[in-house]
DNA sequence: TTGATTTTTGAGCGTTTGCTCAAAAACTGT
DNA sequence: ACAGTTTTTGAGCAAACGCTCAAAAATCAA
């Protein structure tokens, strides 16, 4: 034994999310992020290996923070739309982070430059879109959406309406545009998961 | 009179826009910026004057070039839903670019660093949602849409499934799941607009 | 052709970038 | 107290950054 680490592997981790999320992978320089984890570039490297990774750490933390969310929300027994009109406003209510979605940040900004991380954003959004899909499938079982509806068709549709509100929080509504407009937009699924 | 200038400077913008579209604010270097416009660091620079005002104008250009393609789609004539479902269909068409709109991507990338780009991206939001609720507020006369709706409101839920959309094309989606989630989104909007 | 005017060019400035590494510091088992 | 092990530290490297500017090149009016 030795000399032990004077943070926590976690809360780094979290810190680096966090700061990540605000500023994007190139918009965050190795010395202001270490001063947001009050670390030394040296030991960010020998703890992480490389900014990608320690990127890629934070990500997937976004993600599991994001399905615990999800699920605190979704599996509680509750009804279906209910849960997600909860869901999305809890999405939008923590002003201390950007409501834009990480991943959806990582693919379209790191575009041209690093293929890698766009190819990881794309694997998450597409495994959450089968989670949503799953619980979709429950609550036709529910008889909560017609059964003659594609559970991912009505899962992309969700993930737009996700996407979209998260995406449009940060372009500045007022709280009561933004408020209003998560409630017509679980209203507008609900009508569309009605039997036609 | 003296020597003229080499290149177009309307074509030079246009070059600046995607460039920028695709690689981001900090994401593009003057550098590399400067072999896509075929410039020197110091054309741009006496042409600009700044790598933030040739970006501002980039994305003016792509409002500009937004709002074009809106009226060309919403102006014509026709029924409201279909000529919307066109314009959807339009803005993840064409694959050179990104889909993500470059508006969003502006305020949620600039977020900490550069506070003046979103404000202007903000500004530019808010303007392109009242050219969507002038439109609905057409639709209402010629009784496409209900006239007991709020127009702005439902403005709103446009512009979320506009940046919705805009957003998943990017998050590699394949193309029946994406032309198939346009046609659910706009019945989704149709049903939303009928009396209730 | 000449002189005035403007654009183009690219070396180069000071700064910042991602990242490394040897030395110093801090802890543990004996 | 000491040796062994690991972490912390921060100076510093090569490369890239945004940006400048004096010189060269290109055009026009006369």
């Amino acid at each position: 034994m030795a000399r032990p680490t004077r943070y926590k592997r976690d809360e780094t981790v979290k810190k680096a999310m966090d700061y990540f999320w605000k500023n994007g992978f190139s918009g965050a320089s190795i010395r202001d992020l270490g001063k947001a984890l009050d670390l030394h570039p040296g030991s960010i490297y020998s703890s992480f290996g490389s900014k990608e990774s320690l990127y890629l750490e934070a990500l997937k933390l976004f993600a599991d923070q994001t399905a615990a969310l999800w699920s605190e929300s979704m599996d509680g027994g509750g009804e279906f739309y209910p849960s997600l009109e909860t869901y999305f406003r809890k999405l939008v209510e923590d002003r201390t982070n950007p409501c834009t979605c990480m991943i959806a940040k990582t693919i379209s900004l790191g575009a041209e430059q690093n293929k890698e991380l766009v190819a990881v954003g794309q694997g998450l959004i597409h495994d959450f879109r089968q989670t949503i899909a799953s619980r979709v499938e429950l609550a036709q079982e529910q008889n909560e959406i017609s059964k003659s509806l594609c559970p991912m068709d009505f899962a992309c549709l969700i993930q737009v309406q996700l996407l979209g509100i998260r995406t449009f929080a940060d372009t500045g509504p007022t709280q009561d545009e933004l408020l209003k407009t998560i409630g017509q937009s679980v209203r507008l699924l609900r009508r569309a998961g009605k039997e036609v």
